[in-house]
DNA sequence: TGTACATCAGTGAACGCGCGTTCACTGATGTAC
DNA sequence: TGTACATCAGTGAACGCGCGTTCACTGATGTAC
């Protein structure tokens, strides 16, 4: 019987309130932008008092942290997904990469946003800093794989490489590829954006294409 | 004497105040981000009633468009200089387009973040939309007079040229070249990262550097 | 050139509202013995 | 296995505050004659 006790009297210990807060965050964000939500707001959504927030997060801000700091931890697994260890091979896993940014960007507006729009200063919360750094390392790690196979004769560093296809991505999602309102309209998808650049900037590396 | 009454009766009617709310939001928008300022606080700045700014713009909202559309005006202007009718060639002029690109976003974060970042829908406001899209009008003109001297074979069209300059560009100042906190601190300077990308870029291209 | 009047652009007081935050509190949970 | 107690995670009432918005108003400006 002692479940049934639980269930019934668990509306007062939540049991998960800080996910749940996150959650909340995320649901505020997408329906109204990352400066549309209020930590009265996310407590409403989750069902408890406003005060009870403060348990968990010193305030809102701090929220916000959080949700960019989760978000930064699933756009690394999904970059880390589409890269595949570099199979079938580099190059495709490359574009695989940049397809993956895109579809995390559209998938997941609330994550990004508070990722890149939230206005939070990277470099004065360290580990929300770490989280990104260690997002980007996947695109860094691709670019040194994809580096290894080109002509060292003029070969860019892999670390610019890196930017350049973090900055082409980032741009693409952020004009024409965001789940959100902000979205500008396209004679093209986004995805085919990026891989007629990514064509160019390759061929551009010397990169033989697939024919 | 009448310029003296003026001057000491002046502080009623205040004479350009609509210009002053505009300035003031970019202020307040430069120190806290676009969510950072309310209605009140502008009018504030400007030295009025809370009332008056309803005299000029409906809400808040409007007086976040006017600033936009009028941050889309300079930059059209900026990027125009830029591009500087193709001279002294369309190579060179096609890379100082993405300059004034950078330039722009750092040297004016408010305009930038009202213009990008600020979660007006672009498709709801035709005036506002319209002013964007003549911006963009001068990255496709630069684009098309670059893509007039490349073989015909195998040339992407000057449209998505274009939109890889401007997803490229506000990538970069997105993430690495913008003037306020948001900034992420790189190993190199932004315009160094455009212009190696647009290097390879225009290498893919097939467009021979200047040596 | 002067006067009367309409219009415009601001005032300032007032209001209801929701937010952030604090506080003493209390119900639920975990643990020592 | 049961009991006492400490700790934890929430409540809910309260507060001061600033915002958005309305309102009747008034000072300044422009214009007709």
């Amino acid at each position: 019987m002692s479940w049934k006790q639980r269930a019934r009297a668990g509306a007062y210990h939540h049991g998960n309130l800080r996910e749940a807060l996150i959650q909340a965050a995320r649901e505020l964000i997408k329906e109204k932008g990352p400066a549309g939500f209020t930590f009265a707001d996310a407590a409403r959504w989750a069902g408890v008092s406003p005060a009870a927030p403060y348990r968990h997060f010193r305030d809102r801000e701090a929220l916000l942290a959080d949700v960019a700091r989760e978000g930064f931890a699933r756009f690394e697994a999904m970059l880390t997904a589409g890269w595949a260890g570099g199979k079938p091979d580099p190059l495709t896993a490359f574009n695989n990469v940049g397809r993956a940014y895109l579809a995390f960007a559209r998938a997941e507006p609330a994550y990004y946003a508070a990722m890149f729009e939230s206005g939070l200063p990277p470099d004065l919360n360290p580990e929300l800093r770490a989280a990104g750094d260690r997002a980007f390392a996947v695109l860094r790690g691709a670019a040194e794989s994809l580096a290894a196979n080109l002509p060292t004769k003029g070969r860019p560093p892999a670390l610019m490489m890196s930017l350049h296809l973090w900055s082409m991505a980032h741009g693409i999602a952020s004009l024409f590829g965001r789940g959100d309102a902000g979205r500008r309209t396209l004679p093209m998808t986004a995805e085919e954006l990026l891989e007629s650049a990514m064509l160019i900037y390759l061929q551009g590396l010397g990169i033989p294409q697939k024919g």
